[in-house]
DNA sequence: AAAATATACTTAAACGTTAAAGCAACCCTC
DNA sequence: GAGGGTTGCTTTAACGTTTAAGTATATTTT
């Protein structure tokens, strides 16, 4: 069906491997030959087999990629497309195929990760979404090729971090607030078992400790989802004192911690205040439009393909990257309203 | 470094062939030598190389994908991620890898995305967001692999169509705002490249003719962006006789022309019904929530794995698969205000 | 004009696997 | 106890490419 190169070489009267070498444009092949290589080439319609080169050259130019999504129906919110387009365009860029692997297929209870990109003879991986208490972290973290995660901090001769500096991120939120007028500053923080809800609450505690006005009573534990951030609003709203202003760990939060406001007949932004993190699209969509911590999900994806490509080259690797978090300012907060306040 | 086949049957001093045969369970191996195959497999931590296996099968279990974002900025608001969800659940249980492709990297201008596939030996392509005017049509029309296109509708022996049955999802929109009174209903279309664009006008003009109510002046073309839906929705403010409900071929259209409404103080839903199309996360975060036609992208991805399979074992193909859309009704619709009519 | 060098190819092996064909040893049957 | 079948392995070739080493011819050097 489809020729090859020893359909060129017979057709030639030729070696194959000249034929190759013409083809690569190796300077051992004269030009003469090299030009009826590329005619014959095409006249036989012929395509390179990525798979035989691979297979001796040992080789694969590829990079596995899993990207997980805690929770089906809300697959679209999280920054995963933008993710996979910064990687794409990074590893095509170089040459490098992407392979994608389901995360919640069966076959993950076979096979590990690790596993999986083996077998293919994958150079690199790439998670995002990962969490930490995956079964599989012990594996990632002794493995023998190059990996990426993003957003989720592991320990590992061969693992490289990248993700948003946090902690700047947060500092950006509670300056806004603060400049705001805004002392009593509550929080809605993600799961546990995420890096980010660690990095954050740290970082706020840092923030409103060094103010003295750290409050433990404030911090409120989510999971990422829509429906956790409202009912944290609701234990918000039955607290004695109210905060003035929320700092929420993540858009999609934040979104249910409105509509738990507003069907309380709180009038936003002038009753409460809050900030979001990731600057999902809908946060611009939002009723009032949610100001937020922005992430820079492109940035993101192609960095963890270039740390893979780095430690590929054996340049001396960087193993983490952080990038700059903006501030994305809409019209969810307003200045701290001095006639509300009762202390 | 990593074993392979020889090193196991060096070890056990026994044929390659036999180990081989040993791990792919054939009969002709006795249960003995497979366990012992097997426990120094184990023992030798061998991994099996897809590649020389894919080489001499000559069969590569792989499946190319093509994701095609209009435009950078709005990369997430489609429903990409949902597709490729489906994608990847379907290919990987049954045993296939996707091989995804940036569509905007040089390498296209190259290298046709079938050439792509050809040179990975991808045994079948899945394309999303293509354009009637891509210049690589031709080529895909002709192509010698398998082809799921969703959501646009190409003719070739090889090309296989997946879409959601757009003139029964224009049929539930219009007969929801038919039975809420509205006889004057305005329509804001996709760009005419897009072959969905193409269905939804058909359909709309067929339901609006049998009821006599067309009138093509009320048809507005945007470009599936949130701005052009904005820019539609003034256009529509400036006609003469205002229509009572407008359906509108994307989500993020509606959203553009429900913000385009609003800020000229109009009161949704009372004063313009809006029907949507797709079912974005973001349809339920708008305010009004925005009632739409909701496609069932998961399944789409799924069935565009399906029909590949399905001609690749040369069950007779069904080449096109249509999925049933739902209408969402959420609160972007009111009955039409008698009181206001001026007919 | 002999020796060294450069040019432009060819030969042969290798990558890790599978599949077809071959064959030895055993068991059964009559 | 010869013929036939089965079982369980081995041998060999093949997949399409690249690469190292080899070689013949032409060109340059001295």
């Amino acid at each position: 069906m489809s020729s090859n190169i020893k359909d060129i070489a017979k057709k030639l009267g030729i070696s194959a491997a000249a034929v190759s070498k013409a083809l690569n444009n190796r300077k051992d092949i004269s030009e003469k030959l090299k030009r009826k290589v590329r005619e014959t080439a095409r006249e036989l319609d012929y395509t390179p087999n990525s798979i035989a080169k691979r297979l001796v050259t040992n080789k694969s130019n590829t990079i596995g990629v899993f990207i997980f999504s805690r929770q089906e129906h809300t697959f679209s919110n999280d920054l995963g497309l933008q993710f996979l387009g910064g990687i794409l365009e990074e590893a095509n860029t170089n040459d490098y195929d992407i392979v994608l692997f389901s995360t919640d297929s069966d076959l993950l209870n076979e096979k590990s990760y690790i596993e999986l990109c083996k077998e293919r003879r994958a150079e690199g991986a790439i998670f995002t979404g990962l969490r930490l208490d995956d079964p599989h972290i012990k594996k990632i973290k002794n493995s023998t090729f190059p990996i990426s995660i993003i957003d989720t901090y592991i320990e590992g001769e061969n693992v490289n971090f990248v993700g948003t500096d946090n902690k700047l991120g947060v500092q950006l939120a509670l300056d806004y607030l603060w400049k705001l007028g805004h002392h009593k500053i509550a929080m809605i923080n993600g799961h546990k078992y995420a890096q980010v809800s660690r990095d954050r609450l740290d970082a706020y505690r840092d923030y409103l400790e060094e103010r003295e006005i750290y409050d433990e009573r404030l911090v409120f534990t989510g999971d990422f989802t829509e429906d956790s951030g409202y009912q944290c609003a609701e234990k918000i709203m039955k607290l004695e004192k109210l905060p003035t202003a929320i700092f929420i760990a993540s858009d999609l939060m934040a979104l249910g911690a409105m509509r738990a406001f507003k069907k309380n007949g709180f009038n936003l932004p002038a009753d409460m205040s809050i900030v979001g993190f990731d600057n999902i699209p809908m946060a611009d969509y939002s009723m009032p439009r949610l100001t937020t911590v922005g992430q820079d999900a492109v940035g993101m994806g192609k960095w963890s393909v270039r740390l893979i490509l780095n430690k590929l080259k054996k340049e001396e690797p960087q193993k983490k990257y952080l990038l700059q978090p903006k501030l994305i300012i809409r019209d969810s907060c307003s200045a701290v309203n001095i006639n509300k306040l009762d202390g």
